[in-house]
DNA sequence: AAATGCCAGATCGTATACAATCGGACGGCA
DNA sequence: TGCCGTCCGATTGTATACGATCTGGCATTT
């Protein structure tokens, strides 16, 4: 089920994905430069394949390519991370409720797992435990995704955590809310019972709850250049 | 080489734009094999552009890419169709609700106008009529779309309609339904009027009629090859 | 000393070159 | 005749080459 049909061979696949686990682990600062060549050195291939790569995560969001100067670790501006929200609010609650109608006592199973690692990774310190907390956290939502069946808004769903993954590793405050975990075991326990509108309901809320904890006031940029101009 | 009049990136996006308008205006039938060399000679541009722009229409699922044997116009399956018109139930209810929150009288006369154009593209008969006919058709959701402001959400919708285009290229009956425009008519009656619950429903209802228009049980592929292999 | 103009290095945008792979045609063989 | 193996042209995958553009520093001017 994964012959992948995008028809990318391992190289530039490989360059994008780690890239991009490296954006969303926050092991590349937004607004860093990602040089054609040095890349490519690293990866041992040439500019081409980086070039496919970065225009892929260009198109996902993840990465900003300026005629002429280059790619740059994305960095959100507190309106797109807004709009990220906002487009989750919108569709999240639709795919609880496909998702509930494909739903089965394995997938509800699996869930309760996924939670289970959640709870540990949140009594742990530290900035690896965070980063694993943020990526597990996304995973919930993924996963109920998956249950649709639907390859399309899966899809949508890939890019729009991705970005959420950036966004809460730039705005989040050092503070982490403990409640997103509660949130989702809510969450899941409605689905069980069988309240799908609770459920959604619990979503939207949850997905507010995430933004909340944001400090999307101050941006956080000290390259002035994306600073004014738009 | 020539520095494209355009001003700014104007290659590759106009080359990408091109084809995905033949595409959606079903000039390139599906399964059309785009050949770089081919698609370069047409538009006097290297290879290397043509594949960007091919990776880039493949990314929106316009087109799809086979290691080693090129890019063909997507053909996409009754499932694939499915699961966008699927994804639209979910997004576009949500859609409308946040677009009527920042809605103004000169939105809804200009949706007023489209629907004008609209309703003369379906007095005439003929291909190209009811190939505008179809644009103007998925323009209108676009344009609910725009209202929202949200730049992330445009871009999946942008997407979405770009597949529903070519999916009722591929699937519609030659009996188009009629309805589709006196459904757009009440859904900004309902807008207009402030009820946007009814909206909701009228618009997740005319999504579902819009998929009971096409025929989706043949297949209409002859190429073995796609259709034996997943 | 501050501002301006200019040059050099770095980096990108595009084209081209070369290698790898595929698919069909041709011819041998039962 | 029909089938199968082999070869060749066509097309893609990747690397490299070269001109264009930007950035930053240095020298010159006021």
């Amino acid at each position: 089920m994964r012959p992948d049909a995008d028809g990318n061979d391992g190289s530039q696949r490989a360059i994008r994905d780690a890239i991009r686990d490296a954006i969303v682990d926050r092991r590349l600062m937004p607004g860093t430069k990602l040089t054609e060549t040095d890349v490519g050195a690293l990866f041992h291939v040439s500019r081409t394949l980086v070039r496919g790569a970065l225009q892929a995560l260009a198109h996902e969001g993840l990465v900003t390519v300026e005629r002429n100067r280059g790619a740059f670790v994305a960095n959100p501006s507190p309106g797109e991370a807004r709009q990220i929200f906002a487009t989750r609010r919108i569709i999240e609650p639709g795919i609880l409720a496909e998702a509930a109608r494909h739903i089965t006592p394995a997938h509800i199973r699996q869930l309760r797992e996924r939670l289970l690692d959640e709870g540990r990774l949140m009594n742990e310190r530290g900035q690896s435990a965070r980063r694993a907390e943020i990526k597990a956290s996304g995973d919930f939502h993924l996963h109920i995704a998956a249950m649709t069946g639907n390859a399309v808004m899966q899809r949508f769903m890939d890019e729009l955590i991705a970005r959420s993954s950036l966004v809460i590793a730039l705005y989040g405050q050092s503070t982490v809310s403990s409640c997103g975990h509660t949130e989702h075991m809510n969450i899941v326990d409605a689905i069980e019972a069988g309240q799908i509108d609770r459920a959604s309901r619990l979503m939207v809320h949850h997905i507010h709850h995430i933004e909340a904890d944001l400090d999307l006031r101050a941006r956080r940029t000290h390259e002035l250049r994306d600073a004014l101009l738009p």
